[in-house]
DNA sequence: AAAGCGTGGTA
DNA sequence: TTACCAAGCTT
């Protein structure tokens, strides 16, 4: 095949059917001469990494309402940018958000590189993202290469060969095929695809605008491709965590260390599941246990015991929150079933005087 | 360079 | 339930 026939069929696809996204400019508009923020374009690319469309939505939405610039989001507290990612997951895209804008305010005079090299050498910016933002954001014809592309490409060209190790002939044809005209709604347009038609399981060739250039179709051999190397096992893990609820409904929660699992995020006092705190909880009270919580990670398997204890005095670590401060999943889950059960058991709700944030 | 890092949806 | 998967990056 012609390498721009592909880019060609893929553009005239994408100008009836591209998806409506709050971060992105229609191929109508942009033809009308509109261009996409770039700091727009940045926030949803690192949201949407390993995390799906539906998912990132909401969370772009309250980003951009509180912080509608790179300047904004550069002068934002560090606890108010990863009490908003709470429940987003990978919390180093979080930290490295953070890095980035302020990298960029104070380097690049608030002004996102609009070369690939030069936003890869932003924090939290890889590969991937680095030519996402140059093709998007800035029209630049660098090879856009995700999951989706790679899928594509795979099937497109009939690439057996298993991932990774096949990533970098991938890649090449991708770019390839990346064409010098309109490369951001082509990057734009290969994703969609991906998503929508020539999809994982069940991919719809017949309704494909490129199937008649598809050798993996020709073979038979779509739904098979991308080929991949099986996963680790994930390891099983057991653990116990501590809820402290005051009388005014505050809970004693730990800022967890900056890097590993959860990082910079607040949790509970734990037993050392996770690597930190002892095998003993955090203030004298009457604990009950409230049950178990199951949280499956990318790579671990953990089972957590939630005790509850209501307290009056200080903690020996962490501090006094407000019982709805943002927290991730896992620790969301722990709340929800410590809160649950002081109810249940013992006829207490959450808070009834205002609760403080004061730090004892 | 293989492993570590979240979460929610789907088959 | 299990397994896989989603617009990956860092060390």
């Amino acid at each position: 095949m012609r390498d721009d026939e592909v880019a060609r069929l893929l553009l005239a696809w994408y100008d009836i059917h591209a998806r409506v996204m709050p971060w992105r400019v229609s191929p109508q508009d942009r033809a009308a001469g509109v261009t996409p923020d770039p700091y727009r374009v940045w926030l949803s690319e690192v949201m949407l990494q390993q995390t799906t469309v539906a998912a990132v939505r909401g969370y772009f939405r309250r980003f951009t309402e509180l912080w509608p610039s790179v300047q904004a989001l550069a002068g934002a507290e560090d606890g108010a940018v990863m009490g908003e990612w709470a429940g987003l997951g990978y919390y180093a895209r979080a930290r490295n958000l953070l890095a980035c804008a302020r990298v960029v305010v104070a380097d690049h005079g608030g002004q996102f590189p609009d070369t690939e090299a030069g936003l890869r050498a932003l924090p939290g910016v890889g590969a991937y993202t680095a030519a996402a933002v140059a093709a998007i954001a800035f029209d630049r014809a660098a090879a856009v290469v995700d999951g989706n592309v790679e899928r594509v490409m795979a099937r497109l060209h009939a690439v057996t060969e298993e991932l990774p190790g096949a990533k970098g002939a991938l890649v090449t044809l991708a770019g390839r095929h990346t064409p010098q005209a309109r490369p951001g709604d082509y990057a734009q347009a290969v994703m969609d695809l991906g998503a929508t038609i020539c999809t994982p399981r069940n991919p719809a060739c017949g309704i494909c605008p490129v199937n008649g250039l598809c050798a993996a179709r020709a073979q038979g051999i779509a739904a098979e491709l991308p080929r991949k190397a099986r996963k680790a096992a994930k390891s099983v893990r057991q653990g116990r965590v501590w809820v402290v609820v005051r009388p005014d409904g505050g809970l004693l929660l730990e800022q967890r260390p900056a890097k590993g699992l959860l990082g910079g995020m607040l949790g509970f006092p734990g037993d050392g599941w996770d690597g930190f705190g002892q095998d003993m909880p955090p203030v004298q009270a009457d604990w009950h246990e409230a049950g178990e919580v199951r949280h499956i990670f990318t790579h671990i398997d953990l089972r957590l015991t939630v005790m509850v204890g209501r307290v009056e005095g200080p903690a020996l670590r962490g501090q006094f929150l407000p019982p709805e401060t943002p927290l991730p999943t896992l620790m969301d889950k722990a709340r929800a079933l410590a809160l649950a059960q002081l109810e249940a058991n013992l006829g207490v709700k959450g808070g009834h005087d205002e609760p403080s944030p004061s730090a004892d």
